[in-house]
This record gives C-alpha cells, structure tokens and sequence, in this order.
DNA sequence: CATGAATGAGTATTCATTCAT
DNA sequence: TATGAATGAATACTCATTCAT
C-alpha cells in the first residue's frame, strides 16, 4: 500500500477509463493508441509502462466485466428462495448492473465478430463459459422445481433454460445497442419475468 | 470483334461467396484485399474490378441480407389468421431463413461494434429499421387482439412488442454465435412460442 | 501502298493524336492507357499492337516533333540572303509553325523535368542536338557577317549565337505556356528582331 | 519529464533538402517517399512527422522559392536610378540568385507541365503572379523613359516589357537546364543587357 | 486483328511499438 | 518514471501490360 503502488494503480485505472471511453466512441480498430493517450492525458510511451500491448486493453476490460459477471453468479447461487422465485430473482440479477456495462457492448459485438481477434483475446470463451453458468443456474431451479412437484415434468428444462439465457442477452443487449430507455427496458423484463412465472407454474 | 467473354454476374457472385467465407473466419479487419483474391482464386486486382472498395463488400452483403429481410416482412404482413396465431407465426417466420445468415452473424457483429465502420456501411440504420417493422408487426397484432378481446386490455402492448422482437433476436444471435444446433433450436423456439401463447390467452 | 498498311498507318495515327491530346489535358504521369484508348474509340489491347509500351508514345511524338525541327534547320540553311537578313529569317522562321506544337509544350516540359524518364525517352539529348544546330546556324551568319564587315568584330558571336536560342526559346515558351495570344506574340517577334538587327549592323 | 529534444527545424530543412536532392536527380514522380527517407537517412514514418503528404514537399519547396522571387521583386521596386539604367540593373537582379535555384528547375518542368499535379500545388498561378510583377516593373520603367523623353514613343511599351519578361526567363531556363556554365552565362546576360540599352537609347 | 477482363508489381500512407532522453 | 520522436511492417488500391476469345 506504498503510495507509489497506489498511484501505479490510479494511473492504470485512468488509462483503462480512457482506453473504454475511446474505444465506446469509435470501435477497436478505429482507436489510435494515441487517442487513448490523449483521453487519459499522458503520454503514448506511458501507456505501454502499464499494459504491453494494444489487445491487452480490450483484454484486461473484458477481464473486469467477466469477473463482475462471476460475482452475479455466486449471488445468483446464494438465492435460496423457492425454485421459480429464485429463476425470476435470477432474471432480474442479470440487469442490475448493466448501465454500467453498456458502453462496453460495442467493443464486445467488434470482438466477437472477429474471430482474430477473439482468439487471442480468448473473450468468447470466457463470455460462453459465463453463458454456461447461466445456464447451469437456471438448469439446476427448474429441475428443483420439477422435483418439488412446483414444475410440470412435461417442460424441457435443459431448452428452457438455454432459451432464457438467450432471450435474456438479448433484451439487455438491444437495451445497450439499440434502444437505450431505461423506463421502457425495466417494464419490458417485467412483462418478460411475469410471463415466465405464468408458464412455470401454469400446469402443462 | 471478339473479347473474353465473361458472366459479370457470377463472378461477383464468386467474390462476394469468397468475402462472406473470409469475412467469417477472420473478421473484416484481420481480413485482406489479398486473402480474398486468393479464396476466390483471381488476382487481386479482379476484385476492384467489381467492388470498388474493401467496404463495398460488406456493404453488398449487408445489402442482400436485409433484402431478404424485408421478403420476411412482406410475409408476414400477409399473415391473416387470428392476432394470437399471426403472432406464433411471426415467430417461426423469424427463422426461417436462419441458416442462410448465420456465417454472417460475426460480420455484422463486427461492423455494428465499430461506430467509424457502421457510420460508413449504414447497416445499424438499416438493421434498426428492421427491427422497428418487426416491433410494428407484433404491436399490430396485439392491440387487434385486445380490440377483439382475444388479449387482455391489461397487457402494455408496446412494451410486449418489443420485449418480443429483443427475445427473439437474442435467440437468433445465441444459435448463430454460440450454439449452433439446429434440432435444439427448434425446441427453444417452441418453448418460447408455447409461452408466448399461454401468456397472450391467459386471462390477467 | 496497300489498303492494310494504310488502314495501320491512319490507326497509328489516330492513337497518336488521341495520345497527343489527352496528354496535352492532364499530363504524361496522370494520363492512363486506357484514357487514350477511350479518346481514340478504340480498345485498350489495341493500342499494343500498334506501340509496344506507354512511353513510345511520347517517344514518337517527340520524334516527330523533332523531325519537323530538323526541317526547319535544312530550310534555315538554304537562305543564302546576306548574313544579317538570314539571322532575322532565322528567327521569323523559328515561331513559324509554333501553333502546331502548342499543344505538345507541356508533355516536353514533363518529360524534360523527369529525368528517369527523358533517359528512357531521350528527349533531351535530341533536343538539346536540335538547340545546338540553331545555334551553329546563328554563329555561321553572325561570323560570315563578320568576316563581311557587316557586323562588328568586337561582337562575341558564340555567346550571342548562344543568347538567342535561348531568347527565341524563351519567347516560344511563354507564348505556349503562359501567354497563348498570337497577336501580341508576333508584335512581340517583330520588336526582338527589331533589336537584334539595330545590335547587329550598329559599329560598336 | 524530459522527452527527447529534438531540432524540428533543422530536420524539416534536412527533408526537404534531401527532397530537393532526390527530386533533381530523378524527377517527381520517379521519387519513392523511401528515396528521400533514405537520402534523408531516417525512416519512412518520420517523413510523415513533417509533412502530411508527398505533395506537400514540393509545395512547401515552390514556396520558399516564390519567397525569394517575391524578395527580388521588392529589391527591383526599390531601384531607382534612371528609367533606362532600372530595367538594365533589373535585368542583372533577374539572375542574382540563380545558382540557388537551379537544381529546382526540373522539379518546376515536371510540374507545370502536368496539368494535374499543377493544380494541386497551384505553382503556375504562383508563377505567373511572378511573371506579372516582373512585366510590371519593366512596362512602368520603360513608360516612365518615354514620358522623360529617354526612350522613344514608337516603342510599343507592354509588347517589349513581355518580350523581355520571357526572353529573360529563356536564358535563365537554357542555363539551369541546358548550358549550366557560369562565366558563359554571364557574358550572355551581358550581350543582352547590352542590345536592350543600345535599342531602348537609340532613337527610332 | 481487336478487345477488355485479368493480373500483380509497385507505392503512399498509417500506426503499434520502441527507446533515447 | 514519463515522454513523444522515430520507425518500418503492413495494406488498400492503381494501372501498364498480357492474352484468351
């Protein structure tokens, strides 16, 4: 806790704010190194006494997000409500953060689509590992639930599961990329969570 | 009096197979004037005989793709049986081209991440476009069911509409990026539609 | 003298003057192949087989250019007036068929400033032979007229024969590329010859 | 805290000077950016640190040179001996500095003669602006001795202010292009310069 | 002969990274 | 430690030339 290491770190957090600022405004590859320094207010040769390489920016990012992403996971494990009620209070964990990321999905979406880029950034494989955990969460409330007799045995968990986990990346990712209306977004994981309540307790 | 004869038209056909197939391995930026040539077995100087630039590739591509999308719209304005049914239907419809532009999932992930590329290309303009007559569509039908009495007046249709079109998409790009199994697929569309269903004809 | 040869020769011509003029609008680097090939109405394979690379076509302009040079220098030899007379034909005779090779002044100046070019072409050096048989014409007259008694022994012959090549080029220069009013121009001969001849037969 | 100290004024007039060098020696367009780098011994990129584009080198270099040119027409402006001895001392200015300029005469060749290039760099505009203010200082001179009764009215004014103009512009062009012999020069200046006083004396 | 489709060598320019200060 | 000047590998695009038809 010298005072050195903590300025180390400060800086290191000034340029990782620039790097996402920038990178929010123009994408990956349209970014200069040199915007970057500028946002941040330093040096280009400063950047590289922090982080060695460009990739090692979009990488240490991804890195925090996926790490807040693991702690939505052992918050969602520590829900120990009844089945349904967990998979709604499940639902609604998955946005309780995303303003905070929302900026970053441009970078995701220009990473995720190029595959260069993904590999030696290896975010894919990390962003499917969390897709997983999501999945695993949700597979394990509603085989609970269909245990406890609460969740018709006629429902396909595994595909239930999954298809939430889709469907709800993709309400927060059109809140981030398309339609940015925090009012509107919330009522809508609403009607979505009130719809998957009726179907789980509704008996097939 | 008698040049090379040539069919113009399949061979920008060849080029454009070879970019999407390029595109897709590597992204558009890792992705060289040269790597396409090679693919489509011309020299390079062929392709901008053709394309004028590297971006007219995407952007034909894109182009093509959001063709087919506006057939999609088309049909399912032509979808006349109840609100209820139109609307199942509007979600089979969905996909059912899928697998026509899955490998070409990574590219327009690429292009709507980098805002300097989309400004250029026009594709998140278009592509908002489109989401925005899918919206309409479900919106129609839901406020002509509750008018019928089929849906309840309670149900905020817009934010229904739109709940459904974030979904939905969420479920293409998930098979598309990340679990690309058909047969599974199908089920979750099924469960999703299932849902839906009961939801809509569900007394609130 | 058969139909064939005289269809090539016109066709050589045709491309000649096509060349000519397109050159003349844009210059030798900026002027493509195929911009002559569209002037002269004809296909870019064809002008290969009339002149086997983009550089013979300056090199037979010039060719002709200088022939006609050269023609001028026999006619200039055979006026056998009495040495002052024949120094103010001389230089009456230089501008006589200026207006044809206008035109053809800024390809010269191109090629002459480029000297990876004018080494391919010899332009130059052909030149430059050209300037130099004005001159021995000019000091021929200026010493005959000398060993006459009609110009002055105190006169340096070799530097005058020298200072009006480059006077009469100067002329011939501007009025091309810079000053295209014939009028002006021939008033503007007519003075410098005026001063020449007074230089001339004045005792020092 | 203390970044490398560098002289950017003298490595900008070591590129250009480097430039000028290449450029003489092979023309414009014959110059690869990687020939001046070298001759300049420094990398590619650092060109670049300087000057935004290959066409800004010969631009900035016609700009020092019409600089000069601008110098020499105040310096004539502010002879003010007698009108006749003016355009004689005006003659002698002309070629004060010639040396200086010599080895940028191919350069000016290749540029005014493509038209293209021409326009970009705007150099015959400049150039003609010169060519102006010369015709101006002699056509004022020459006016001024004929309305002090030095030099006859019958001498057609604007006509010998021009023709001196380009036959001025003539030598110089001959001995930076053709002859580049210094005493010879000279000596012809001085035929010259003395013809033009025995003509512009003499009464007609 | 005539054509224009195909070609690929050649070049200006960019930008991540290095390193002298 | 911080800096920004220097670097050169990398890449889109052009155009003279070739050659199948």
């Amino acid at each position: 806790m010298s005072p050195k290491i903590v300025d180390r770190e400060a800086k290191r957090q000034a340029i990782l704010a620039a790097a996402i600022a920038v990178f929010a405004e123009k994408g990956y590859h349209s970014t200069k190194m040199a915007d970057i320094a500028q946002r941040a207010e330093m040096g280009k040769g400063t950047l590289y006494e922090y982080f060695r390489t460009k990739e090692e920016l979009p990488k240490t990012i991804f890195g925090l997000m996926l790490q807040e992403f693991d702690q939505q996971i052992l918050q969602l494990e520590q829900v120990h409500s009844d089945p349904v009620d967990a998979i709604l209070a499940g639902i609604q964990l998955c946005f309780q953060d995303i303003d905070e990321f929302a900026h970053v999905t441009p970078l995701v979406f220009e990473v995720l689509g190029n595959k260069d880029l993904d590999r030696s950034i290896g975010l894919s494989e990390d962003f499917e590992q969390w897709l997983e955990s999501l999945n695993r969460f949700f597979l394990a409330r509603i085989q609970e639930g269909q245990s406890q007799g609460q969740i018709s045995v006629d429902l396909p968990a595994p595909i239930f599961a999954r298809m939430l986990v889709s469907t709800l990346d993709g309400m927060a990712t059109h809140y981030c990329m398309f339609h940015f209306q925090p009012e509107f977004f919330t009522a809508q994981v609403n009607v979505f969570s009130d719809m998957v309540k009726s179907y789980l307790v509704t008996p097939k």
